[in-house]
DNA sequence: CGGCGCATGTAACAAGTTACATGATTTG
DNA sequence: CAAATCATGTAACTTGTTACATGCGCCG
């Protein structure tokens, strides 16, 4: 039940059409709530089917024409009852975790790049939010609103900061068993 | 493609039946990967059906009857394949980032106490693994499977205290600006 | 007017969730 | 045997993914 009330959000900060919500989710909700447009069309469809956002009278009902989104008072209500609900925490659920146990029985040393790369990733992507973090700070400093965004974004550095972290530790255990002997990338370059 | 290789790796570990596979997903494998029996019937099936397991010629295939399964050699080198495979890193999604973006703009106070009963979860979760991983350092040392078995475990522990450090953060910052008084728990109590 | 990019969709499928149905085995 | 429990399964639905279809408008 997240994608439309993360709809919802977005279009309360700025009422939108599909596209452009899309492409909103690609960047900043995007880090840690992605959607494909196919995905947010059909939760337009179905918020303004529900009463609780409806098309700005302005846009036609054609096909290639451009529609944009403003979200209604019962949309609104809706956003904050679910602010408030109590929701059970979301377990974890991480493929990789799940190749490393059972690497654990057909042998750890294939995994090695994989970690190593994941690694990689991770530092890269803990470095982009450090920027992010830096341009912010010079900015804004008090309203309630910014100050929220930038508490989201600690949780997204943190979290880096965990991967980097487990994934050095898995790395260096890892490698201490099997003695060395394992050349850069010894798998295909994808994309 | 997660859960049918979870089953593989958990029917090496040892040949098991629907029902039995069901509760070990729910305690060991389950605090990464969780299934319901229905999942796992379904994918038992569809990996029967392709060859990569099988089930032991002992059980009968009537309905209320126990079936366990054993994996065949091209279940488990499919698994190996999966190991080695390269996946991109799952991206974070999670609805609790969510709700605070949305808490952003309808306003956090409501938010609060959610926050602080996922924080004394998480120190209850964190508190079981760290018990955990005391009773498994003082058993097992040299084999690899433990010392995997092991990296695993710290990956949730130090998931778990990423969660304890961020929500203590989260709180501090948003109770500081609105100045006290939020009693205890101003929330309908569920099940 | 032909092709490209913008924009909105449909369709088919895969994975996860929830509710329910049915057969077998134990035990009071 | 009745009831509880173990065990396997169906069905319907929701969410997310992938591939494709259609219409509009601009620019050369």
């Amino acid at each position: 039940m997240s994608l439309p009330h993360a709809i919802l959000t977005a279009l309360l900060e700025k009422p939108s059409s599909g596209l452009e919500l899309t492409r909103r989710f690609d960047r900043s909700i995007g880090y840690f709530w992605s959607a494909t447009h196919q995905q947010i069309y059909r939760d337009l469809g179905r918020l303004e089917e529900s009463g609780l956002i409806r098309a700005l009278p302005a846009a036609q009902a054609t096909r290639g024409r451009k529609k944009e989104y403003e979200v209604l008072p019962q949309g609104r209500d809706e956003l904050v009852a679910w602010v408030a609900r109590r929701e059970e925490p979301k377990q974890v659920r991480d493929p990789l975790l799940l190749r490393l146990r059972a690497a654990a029985i057909v042998g750890t040393d294939s995994l090695l790049p994989e970690l190593r790369r994941h690694l990689a990733l991770h530092e890269r992507q803990l470095a982009d939010y450090l920027a992010m973090e830096e341009r912010d700070l010079k900015r804004a400093k008090g309203a309630e609103e910014d100050r929220v965004r930038h508490l989201i974004l600690r949780g997204g550095i943190e979290l880096e900061r965990f991967w980097v972290g487990w994934l050095t530790e898995a790395l260096d255990g890892l490698a201490a068993a099997d003695g060395g002997a394992h050349p850069d990338a010894p798998e295909a370059r994808g994309s």
